[in-house]
DNA sequence: AGCTGGTCCTGATGGC
DNA sequence: TGCCATCAGGACCAGC
């Protein structure tokens, strides 16, 4: 579910709302996420204040003084504050019991995940989830420059680059089709064969895609929840993703549908160009 | 049965 | 031959 926009749209609705809140007690019904959540993670946390919600590319951070928190809703993930705690229902697998309410990780697929990175361990950049990304594509670091240089000699596709998550973060595969059709760029182009020219208007598409779907309260699948439980809406704005058949909104020809590394990738033929 | 938002890991491939 | 970077595929799950 979650890209970028989605976990940013979470990420501001709790900062307000739990920046300098204490942690009173966590609970954690199913540890079977990605990586398991560790046994002692409710000792580790228990006093805490959570003095910032941060984010990097897909991670959320529940930074606290002794160490950080590190979410990754996966691909179902779903991290609600709750002001009085509803009974707990199937795949609500972990609740952090607030001063300003109950914070409950719910994810039926468990491809999310609940990391302790003690402070003392070193700066989080260097934590191996980390140390491999790309830039913010939000940040003013992020320009057709970077992509540009890190796309030499690569035979991938662009989309294939993108996704990695190399060379700019956050975009998944539902931004991916929508930035590359923004800039017209097929997505079956082999990154080493675009221009610098193209890789500019690519930076930008991606730049607003994103912005546009933060906006609109995060895109949201079928079923992305923010942190307050509300719907997102990008679905009903998507230019190309999940429109294979439907006329082009630019030039009317039917988007197409293709696999692309046993993901789908949608774009119209007529105004994306290798 | 087959599809679905993410991403780590493993193993194959190819260049030097 | 060996090392390295790159790339493809599988794996993890439940719900529709």
């Amino acid at each position: 579910m979650p890209e970028l926009p989605e976990v940013e749209v979470v990420r501001r609705g709790l900062e307000s709302r739990i920046a300098r809140a204490s942690i009173g007690g966590i609970t954690v019904r199913e540890p079977r996420l990605r990586w398991p959540v560790r046994a002692d993670l409710p000792s580790l946390m228990r006093d805490e204040t959570i003095e910032s919600v941060g984010r990097r590319g897909k991670y959320l951070l529940l930074r606290c003084k002794t160490g950080t928190l590190i979410v990754h809703l996966g691909m179902s993930g779903q991290f609600r504050l709750l002001s009085a705690a509803d009974a707990p229902r199937r795949h609500d697998h972990v609740d952090i019991v607030t001063s300003a309410g109950v914070l409950r990780f719910t994810d039926p697929r468990r491809f999310g995940a609940l990391l302790w990175h003690d402070a003392r361990a070193g700066d989080l950049t260097l934590h191996p989830l980390f140390a491999k990304l790309g830039v913010e594509p939000l940040s003013p670091a992020f320009d057709g420059k970077i992509l540009y240089r890190a796309s030499r000699g690569r035979s991938l596709s662009i989309k294939q680059m993108l996704l990695s998550g190399r060379e700019v973060v956050g975009v998944g595969n539902i931004y991916a089709s929508e930035s590359l059709f923004r800039a017209g760029i097929s997505p079956r182009a082999r990154a080493g064969s675009l221009s610098r020219a193209r890789y500019e208007a690519l930076a930008v598409a991606i730049r607003e895609t994103l912005t546009d779907a933060i906006a609109r309260g995060g895109s949201s699948l079928r079923d992305f929840v923010g942190s307050d439980g509300e719907q997102g809406h990008f679905q009903l704005d998507c230019q190309v993703y999940g429109r294979a058949g439907e006329p082009c909104r630019s030039c009317t020809t039917p988007i197409v549908s293709i696999r692309q590394h046993q993901r789908s990738t949608f774009f119209c033929p007529a105004c994306q160009r290798r």
